[in-house]
DNA sequence: TCAGTTTGTTCATATTCAGTTCATATTTGA
DNA sequence: TCAAATATGAACTGAATATGAACAAACTGA
């Protein structure tokens, strides 16, 4: 059961929202002001927050910014017309998305569901990072149209920095992530496929994302 | 506050243990059997599971499964006497602890908090000092919106200063923890990695720290 | 079955850069 | 003021990584 938490302080904007999602089939839980929005992300366990910016005890900003801090989910902010210089102050954040009051519901929901999709590890088969995505069902890396398919190793390794995003992963962990814990060929495997890698991530433009090597230590997967 | 969910269908077991738990000032989230506990995982943020092998509808070993799955969460099993050989397809499965029945609820406690204690300190790869964090697993330094990636030897300089705050440590010291005990070089090796460290701090503006030198004795992180 | 292709690994070599050293300047405290 | 401690700038070096290419193994389709 997908549960989303709605904060806002306007009694009807909130059964507005929580009316449209429910439709949907979530569980709604709801929040007046921002210090219990906060206390119900500590007794929930939330999926995807809606926050209005502006409310009592503590605004949407710096709800976001501790949602964003503790943990691992997208939130969608409602801001008020005339807000929009904040819009940018939103996104630095962490906010994902937002929608402009007075909105169309359905809109809302649409973009919900769109974070949602983004977020979720699709079956566990589909991440996503920058602007790829790595089907692990095909094999198969895309970017906008244009798609390809990859050797296993090198999808195997590629998956594997993905799902931890910003994470090191050092080459002996590596090794023992892909190619199991009793492999007995040499480290510098790893690195060529990481060239490979490259090379790929190089041909394919707007990739939005690139392996870095961390000297002494391994590679990561970071955003750019 | 930290949640804890206790699955157990002995009702006796499960008021045992959630009285000695709350007495520690946990909140307690209870489940009766196997579906129920689920059930209370994806609706509630739960920082531990204490789990019954023996439950109904789903058996403790599958639980804790899924909970390995999809949360990143200790797992305290409760098992009977005589189950012993099953302890170890538990720990394949991820549990990281368990305590055998009839129980020390003491030692129920003991082994609760040393396990939130493990997962917090493997947390513990971040610390904050002034404006600044430090993130281990990134080699990561951050302030405010900026953030930049550190050299090995210079983060766990900076790294070491700031986990003991207003602490001095000799350049000898320096050098036992981050270069070893048997590090052969030159002393002043650390002074250019301090300039090094300091030029960083400076570039980032408002840190709100600073190392300080201790004219004799060696090199401090000071709040500023 | 067999050539042709793809994938995975190894190796030899080129390149890079973090870490160190060193020479010199500056600061500090008695 | 002076000697000792520390800061600084720059050059050096070697270990770590990148790269290109060759080889081996697995797979493909006729």
């Amino acid at each position: 059961m997908i549960q989303i938490l709605v904060a806002d302080d306007d009694q009807h904007i909130r059964e507005l929202i929580s009316l449209y999602l429910e439709k949907q089939g979530f569980k709604i839980i709801k929040a007046a002001d921002g210090e219990e929005a906060w206390a119900k992300m500590e007794e929930f366990r939330i999926d995807l927050a809606v926050v209005d910016i502006m409310m009592p005890f503590k605004d949407g900003w710096e709800l976001t910014k501790e949602i964003k801090e503790y943990f691992d989910i997208p939130v969608l902010m409602v801001t008020a017309r005339g807000e929009s210089h904040d819009k940018l102050k939103g996104f630095d954040i962490g906010t994902d998305d937002y929608v402009v009051k007075p909105f169309d519901p359905q809109e809302m929901v649409a973009r919900v569901k769109a974070l949602l999709r983004r977020y979720r590890v699709e079956a566990n088969n589909v991440i996503y990072m920058g602007n790829i995505k790595l089907d692990r069902t095909k094999l198969e890396m895309s970017a906008g149209e244009t798609s390809e398919q990859l050797p296993l190793k090198e999808f195997e390794l590629l998956f594997t920095l993905v799902s931890s995003p910003g994470k090191i992963f050092t080459r002996d962990q590596l090794i023992q992530l892909i190619w199991g814990y009793d492999y007995e060929g040499d480290e510098r495997t790893v690195d060529v496929h990481i060239k490979r890698l490259r090379e790929r991530l190089n041909h394919m433009k707007n990739v939005g994302m690139e392996i870095k090597t961390i000297r002494g230590l391994g590679y990561r997967a970071e955003g750019c």
